[in-house]
RNA sequence: GGUGGGGUGACCGAGUGGCUAAUGGUAGCAGACUGUAAAUCUGCCGGGCUCUGCCCUACGUAGGUUCGAAUCCUACCCCCACCA
């Protein structure tokens, strides 16, 4: 089950155990770390109660995760749930970790961690332009995204000498399960609505305390779990870059922005069968209409 | 009331006679996406059309100067600062 921040995906999830019994794979790449509940908007202590969820605090905010962690981490728990004769949902907003799950990766051949961390210091100093272009010379399919991208397609080509494209047609991973998508939408107002409410949420809940107690217990402000919507505001009131009452418009802003990109991916990127409800109906509504669809089409 | 500064597209903000439907930025819309993905990028962004171009509308308002004005002049309105 996917959809954008704040469609309510965790009401429906929690209101599906109704029907089955089942366990949540959340499928995060914020919820993730560890003390970071308010700031990536955890599912609740009681909600966890209700239903096994996975997939959440695995690793301190100094760390960093990634799709393939996540592809590995999920095929275990999806093997335990079965095994404990229970259903499956995995629900979140992060589709590379989704198609990672759906579709597998391609089998990423063993990088030296030694010369992956001074490649990563290398290409962090070097000028965009002149990154954009190295990339495109190491790998000719490389079509430009900025940055990030073109350092990865740089540390493949050259780590193991041959370029993205190769691995990516030679070698795919087995995909671990054959997806059957809910798309949660709501109309873009309505969704701007809890947006917005759900910032104004977050702070009221102490999301600039979370933040500073993490700050305080000595990681860097560049942390790769302070790295996100809502985090990365309260990072900057701390540090005096930004005045406290422009946190929750910056918040609800990114997160705007951040939902429409979602959109764009489920819109674009899902293969296979989706189904999609609009979830302007109360959660229950939602988890029976699901519940049925699967009895009806299901695999 | 006087003096000075200013009023530019949804917002901020450049531009100070033609190359200007007007640099940038923000917001918005659309798109890309195979291990950092709440990331990282791309395109569009006054309106209309018979759409490699054409026509309207637009730089506070109204006039004027000029072949030509967001840019110069005049009056008026509004904002800010200082002086009364």
């Amino acid at each position: 089950m996917v959809g954008p921040t704040a469609v309510g995906k965790t009401a429906v999830g929690l209101a599906l155990a109704a029907h089955w019994p089942l366990e949540i794979i959340s499928a995060d790449s914020r919820q993730i770390y560890r003390r970071l509940d308010i700031g990536t908007a955890k599912p609740t202590r009681r909600e966890r109660g209700r239903v096994v969820h996975h997939g959440l605090d695995l690793i301190e905010p100094g760390s960093r995760y990634s799709a393939g962690h996540f592809a590995r981490g999920a095929e275990q728990w999806l093997a335990d749930i079965r095994h404990r004769e229970r259903m499956p949902v995995v629900v979140g907003g992060t589709g590379l970790y989704i198609r990672a799950l759906t579709e597998g990766l391609f089998q990423e051949p063993p990088l030296d961690a030694g010369r992956r961390r001074s490649l990563d210091a290398f290409t962090a100093r070097l000028e965009p332009l002149e990154l954009l272009r190295w990339a495109g010379r190491l790998d000719p399919g490389f079509r430009g995204g900025g940055r990030q991208r073109a350092a990865r397609a740089i540390e493949i080509a050259l780590l193991t000498g041959r370029p993205l494209p190769h691995w990516q047609g030679v070698a795919r991973a087995r995909a671990a399960v054959v997806p059957w998508y809910i798309v949660l939408t709501v109309p873009r107002p309505v969704l701007h609505q809890r947006i917005a409410r759900r910032a104004e949420e977050m702070i009221k809940r102490g999301l600039i305390e979370e933040v500073a107690s993490v700050l305080a217990d000595g990681h860097a402000p560049t942390a790769p779990g302070l790295d996100g919507i809502g985090l990365r505001e309260a990072v900057e009131y701390l540090h005096g870059r930004r005045p406290r009452a422009s946190v929750a418009e910056a918040i609800t802003i990114s997160t705007r922005q951040y939902a429409k990109r979602q959109q764009t991916w489920f819109r674009h990127q899902l293969t296979g069968a989706v189904l999609t409800l609009d979830a302007t109906r109360p959660p229950e509504r939602l988890a029976a209409e699901i519940a049925d669809a699967w009895a009806r089409d299901g695999a």
